[in-house]
DNA sequence: CCTGGCACTCGATGGACACGAGTGCCAGAA
DNA sequence: TTCTGGCACTCGTGTCCATCGAGTGCCAGG
């Protein structure tokens, strides 16, 4: 077990390292902090955390840094998580008040968290699988094509073309419009399949064919939909820590462009509270050099996505933690209103 | 007027220069083109082009390298489009082919230009002004609250929530739902205000207020969704020319953030052919030393939106400009195919 | 257990210098 | 008039080397 004030050094150190971005000595560190000892026991705190592996130095003769073990251990234990300041609540809420749709909403996100954070923002949208359908319409386009519309409790709607492997009556598909909604009108996705299983055997023969198809198409769109999206924003932000450029940004940015990744990424973090992934915590190589802060948010109790930042392990962890937890709440208030 | 050898050189020095990435000199000239006369000629012509403002040296002793005006020159005059070889052709088809809708297509398309051209690819969605309208659709989420959810003839769908002044059955809804679809399914976006002009007229008085809300919404929806949305991706590949420039990438990394500005830079494209910005042509400061190429798509005849690419004004426009073109091609295809 | 002192390491800084690519100019040849 | 070979000059690049100083580890004494 470290002494207390080797912790100290340690938050120290990280603080410095993060103002300053260059290694930090004993001297310097003596000077900067209150720590009431002379360099030289620093100096021998600086070993033994070295030592343990929290710390290290690039070359020999130079000032420490610290290893992601030791950021991992600065934000468990030494850092809390910086509120934000009432203008900048204020701030979040009249940006954010002003969307007009969903697109909005994540698009202000991301923008406001990029800006907030001074890094790349992800915001992924609303997920699904916790989702209710609102609606489900049916459009005939043309006597063998229908066009499948499907409405979210979260107001996202998506499309699908069906053709249909015989023409189709308008009271056909008002009936089947009709009776799908009624089953599933408020229900999760998860439950669709099973609730509207039985439903083709209740059609004439000759249309059955047909709503076996739609309801395919409406199971595969939900399947799809679940799927998530997301925005990203904020990438000019990288080029702040452009020294390690460009060995450091390409695969970061190359990493951002799929989505794949950045999926997985925020799905790896916990439901509820904040996760943080630090450097080589990260499972994709492209960020062994970044940090991912990411958080759940939703309109209820339950998170329905997340959001987060992707920075240098080199951050303000505990102002980036306030940033991101404001505005998720802020979001999931949103999302409740509307 | 040039003559026929200095247009030559100044050929030769801007492939040099694309290739090799660095100033070209009057003897590697020389050798690696067979132009048939002797460095000091060659230095005399170049002398000649600079005077000229075609191109230019980073400093004394050094080689030259082309200025914005000669690269213009370059293109307009010295430069074919280069033609993608069939293997790419038919790598271009699969690929698009798969796609399964809209938001698909255009994804797919910016990943393939971005590819092909090594270049960060801008794809814009297909533009509504000259979109019709294939059905409109109102859902009742609640006795005094309407969805109003818009389908266009290019597969694009919006929604809209829409608080009534006062409660509305699902009568007048369904009445409201036939009478404006009969009006306005197949009119351009453009008719559409005048079509529906005297249609809340035609109602009950105790129907009249929520006709005009619904109706209102509908018009801002049009209008807002004017204003169109684009993808980008490839952004990875600007690190490929940050030796020079740190200092150039960031701000293009804004630049690319503010879909204001890139949907001004298509728009400031022709309609038909393609455009090549060529560095400070680009109105935009952040883009100063980029070239955008630019060209209009469609399903039709008429181009409904335009894509390209943004790239540093030392790339490969014969291949740049092919592989836009090409893609654009196939694009407009699946477009009309579906 | 802390402190001051001391020798040592090693990257950074900057001057001196040689190298070479590239230029401009000029006189003579075609 | 146009091209060519020759020549002196410029200037950026790379190398070598000496200096400097921040920072370290270790040790003896308080």
């Amino acid at each position: 077990m470290l002494s207390e004030r080797r912790l100290e050094v340690l938050r120290a150190i990280v603080q410095d390292y993060v103002g300053t971005e260059e290694p930090v000595g004993s001297k310097a560190l003596t000077e900067r902090h209150r720590l009431g000892v002379s360099p030289a026991t620093v100096r021998n705190d600086m070993a033994a955390l070295e030592d343990e592996g929290y710390i290290a130095q690039p070359h020999t003769s130079a000032g420490r840094i610290p290893t992601d073990k030791g950021y991992r251990l600065f934000v468990d234990k030494l850092a809390g998580v910086k509120p934000l300041s009432t203008p900048e609540r204020r701030a979040i809420q009249n940006f954010l008040d002003g969307a007009v749709d969903l697109d909005d909403v994540v698009g202000r996100t991301v923008r406001l968290l990029a800006q907030l954070t001074r890094q790349v923002a992800v915001v992924q949208y609303p997920s699904l699988t916790r989702s209710t359908v609102r609606h489900v319409e049916l459009l005939s386009m043309s006597p063998a094509r229908v066009m499948l519309v499907l409405i979210t409790d979260t107001g996202r709607v998506e499309q699908r073309m069906v053709d249909c492997p015989a023409p189709v009556s308008e009271e056909s598909l008002a009936d089947l419009r009709a009776r799908l909604n009624s089953r599933v009108v408020g229900r999760r996705f998860s439950d669709v399949p099973q609730l509207v299983q039985d439903l083709p055997e209740s059609f004439e023969q000759e249309d059955r064919a047909t709503v076996s198809t739609v309801l395919a198409t409406l199971l595969e769109t939900l399947v799809e939909e679940t799927e998530e999206r997301l925005m990203i924003g904020g990438t000019a932000n990288l080029t702040r820590f452009a020294h390690d450029f460009p060995l450091t940004i390409r695969p970061v940015l190359e990493a951002l462009e799929e989505q794949v990744v950045l999926l997985k990424l925020l799905g790896e973090a916990k439901d509820s509270g904040m996760t943080v992934r630090i450097g080589h915590e990260n499972a994709h190589e492209g960020l062994n050099s970044t940090s991912v802060v990411a958080v759940g948010y939703g309109s209820g109790d339950e998170a329905v996505a997340k959001l987060g930042v992707v920075g240098p392990t080199r951050m303000d962890y505990p102002g980036t933690m306030g940033a991101v937890r404001a505005v998720a709440r802020y979001v999931g208030q949103i999302l409740a209103e509307s």
